[in-house]
DNA sequence: ACTATCTTGTTCAAACTTGAACAAATTCAA
DNA sequence: TTGAATTTGTTCAAGTTTGAACAAGATAGT
């Protein structure tokens, strides 16, 4: 009975795979309660933390590495501009980019939600050795790089 | 310069994490453009998935399942009902609960999804070894059954 | 049996995401 | 320089997701 050839279940890549996606949505709904302490989305904190990293950031770029939509980013940051965490500065060469800017208070906020985000993870991760985890690290670099697009 | 203490950047477990979820986000991106071809949804396929592995489901386990909301779970079934992909059944000893059943159409849907899904996942896997895709696998394991909540 | 408490699924409004269509600005070729 | 094509950000409507409030049904204690 059940004489379905190879179901994907019995695939060990497919099913890593599974688990991976409700490790991760497990985590995403841990660290969505954690971050509503202080009134901020997991969408707003990864703006926060890519502007930290790369400040003066269009949005069109901004969009790219988050792997959403343009609009997306349009509807997201009068959110954050209005909280005071970040700001746009049209740039002076090129009148359609917008350049954004974390403010005094928004890396604040990137900090304290930081904290969080990464108490959360270690917590998570001390299930694992760090080679393990470095291992995990590494192959999911490789996912991306393959999946990349331009 | 940029003198603050320990960065998470730094922290090999927050930076591998972060990884993660950047590769799960990618492959998500990729699946859901495969699964257009099938006219099918990814939250859709979750829930085929979930009905064919445990048949007669109850709509609160499945919500459970996937974590998502009881709603959630509502509002998804008429589409896949009215397509003809599943029956729901009232149980006969609970009035409150309906019974969830793919049909023939649905099972062979959901075949036809796991194909690409199991193709993907293949492609996107090859890029490690057996033994770190195991690993990798039993890590998420772990993660989930330390975040099982009840 | 009777009430209080839980559980299951639905409804509803609010928030979020997406892609198509658009306007303004830029680039490039001729 | 002109005009076509491209790029950037916005707008809008449609589709999704969420949680709170609700109704019907089940459960347990008395």
């Amino acid at each position: 009975m059940n004489n379905k050839q190879a179901l994907p279940w019995d695939n060990p890549r497919f099913k890593n795979w599974i688990a991976l996606v409700r490790a991760e949505k497990a985590v995403v709904r841990e660290l969505t309660r954690s971050l509503a302490t202080l009134d901020l989305k997991i969408g707003q904190l990864d703006v926060l933390m890519n502007l930290y990293r790369h400040p003066g950031m269009s949005q069109h770029d901004l969009a790219r590495r988050l792997l959403v939509g343009r609009s997306n980013i349009t509807m997201l940051l009068p959110q954050l501009e209005s909280q005071g965490l970040l700001r746009r500065e049209g740039d002076a060469r090129d009148k359609r980019v917008m350049r954004l800017f974390l403010t005094e208070d928004g890396e604040t906020k990137l900090m304290e939600a930081l904290k969080l985000y990464t108490e959360l993870i270690d917590r998570v991760m001390a299930q694992s050795t760090p080679a393990q985890c470095d291992a995990m690290g590494e192959q999911m670099r490789r996912i991306s790089e393959m999946l990349k697009e331009d």
